[in-house]
DNA sequence: TATGAATGAGTGTTCATTCAT
DNA sequence: AATGAATGAACACTCATTCAT
């Protein structure tokens, strides 16, 4: 049940954004009453927080699992890899991820609390730039403003990809975003 | 008269989003009254737009003729160094900024029309990768993913740094941003 | 078990009022489920009016037995006596009572019917006066009206001693009330 | 505008109690929409604290003049009188007087703070029966029990009017309540 | 032209009541 | 019989927009 709601309730709030959700859509959406959102969650708005934070860490647990071990180099490569292929299959999610992480849209922002994930989450990414760095396979740069560059890259190509702004493969997408990382764009 | 509002309205709606802006407020704070802001705006999201819309072309305006006539490597660098100025100088809007490109957050998004400008802009900028190709400076890669990566990093580039989540003079994220699309990350 | 969700609504009605109470707090205080409670009554409403005629069915009946056989002298305390030994004991309904008796806060107030009830127990009580004024015992007043003013004195005085207003015991209460009812306030 | 409104209010609490009147209900009766309602009280409860606040002031401040300079037993007759008075004049009124002095029926009631009016008021009143009493004109009884039994005794007869459980004209209702307070029931 | 009081449609939330188990 | 999850009608309050002055 709650799940059906949180479901529904992502479907929605993707499509319109929160202020133009109306809590009876994701009802009818849900094949619920009103009255048993209300079970199960406070308010609009913690249904709201429940949506994005369920996503972010799925998003996460599957980033950290895909990288454990794994070598600076490749780990770098399945996380852009791991990132594609999740937005991939959450379209859904994708735009209001959009609309959220780094623009946080609904008042008393503080209680979604999503600074505090994003910054854990960037650091544990930054990690991979660290060990390649004092492994001597990376360049001596900032490593979270390379994480930082990366995944804003990531979430460009992904939303134009999504809007059609661009016509390029997932595989394309990956390739392209690693090469220039990796090698840069100077042919030299 | 219609400047005032306008400013005001950047202020507002930069520092409280579009929902959370009353058109009583921006009117305070513009020092005129509410049926004044009706005479200039048929509606609250006209002029939300308007605010956008304004600054964009101002941006636009200001790196197109940054990287007149310059050979790519050095359009490449201006254009990342004007768009770090101008948001540097206008905090306010990029807060703003960050809430619309890529995450409309209105209804009838179309009617700000956003995309057409996005397209346009990521058009113009794509030229200096397509020019640097042809000139054999670059990599043969997708001039409008390249473009799309370089903007997706430096909008979380300076957001991070307006957030706090990363300590960043200016002209680190820019060195940063230039050495890793320039020549990649890998020190071979 | 209708016996404890009448105890329980008494309680939970005198301290909140009537609609600030809540039948799943009921259903809570008797420690049975919300659907209990609607196999014995249909409405809160129905409730409501049952803990109330209850009640007052109780005072009825001690007064009546408290004055039955009494000269119209003696009769007249005990009525006073009885009615403040009552609301001593009966706190949680005096406080009930003081919103509904007089003052019907419910919709179809007719349902309640208290009008009917208060319109005989004031009659029993007037026989009082119209014995003692048979008897030549009290001056040749409105029977009723000297029962009204009894009881709303009475009212009045509890009410003040339970919300603080007034410093008197139920002893001097009685006593105070009788004398004043019996011989007026002036010296003379 | 603020005075329609009140006044309007006035008729739908008192006829139908407070959670019974809608707030559009009191619109309507005003001829405003119920944004204008809105302008002039923060929120319904407010409303109803001005209703009731408003005609207790103005109630005290009859009252107040006139047994300013009269002799004690007059000074009585007078309250009395102004008593029933007043609220033959407001009948509205003295519905929802019932419904709220001596139990109180919304939440929050602190708000409202009748409590301290309550006690302000019969303060002013006692100081007649302390008077009279320092004149040698009434008995050494408790002066603020004495002015609770007035006030009971006066609502329970205009209440019993009202409802027609008893047929007697205002003129009755004070002959008879002087009476008694003055000289008691009994014959001798 | 500028004002700001008035409007009223729109919506998150509550809670008495129902009914499948 | 007893439960309590589900229902959905109801309502206070907001605020973009209008328009008489």
């Amino acid at each position: 049940m709650k799940e059906r709601i949180l479901k529904a309730a992502e479907e929605v709030f993707s499509e319109k954004g929160y202020y133009n959700t109306k809590v009876y859509q994701i009802a009818e959406a849900a094949g619920v009453s009103v009255g048993t959102i209300y079970r199960f969650y406070e308010s609009k708005e913690e249904l709201y927080a429940d949506v994005i934070k369920t996503k972010l860490k799925e998003l996460e647990k599957k980033v950290v699992r895909a990288i454990r071990g794994k070598e600076p180099e490749e780990a770098l490569r399945v996380y852009i890899e791991t990132v594609v292929d999740f937005f991939e299959d959450e379209r859904n999610f994708f735009e209001l991820f959009m609309r959220e992480v780094g623009s946080l849209v609904i008042p008393n922002e503080e209680r979604l609390n999503l600074s505090e994930w994003y910054d854990r989450y960037t650091s544990k990414l930054s990690k991979i730039i660290e060990d390649g760095i004092r492994k001597g396979i990376f360049k001596n740069l900032h490593p979270r403003a390379v994480i930082l560059i990366i995944s804003g890259a990531l979430k460009n190509l992904l939303y134009a990809s999504v809007k059609g702004f661009i016509n390029l493969e997932p595989e394309d997408i990956k390739d392209t975003l690693i090469e220039i990382v990796e090698r840069g764009i100077l042919k030299a």
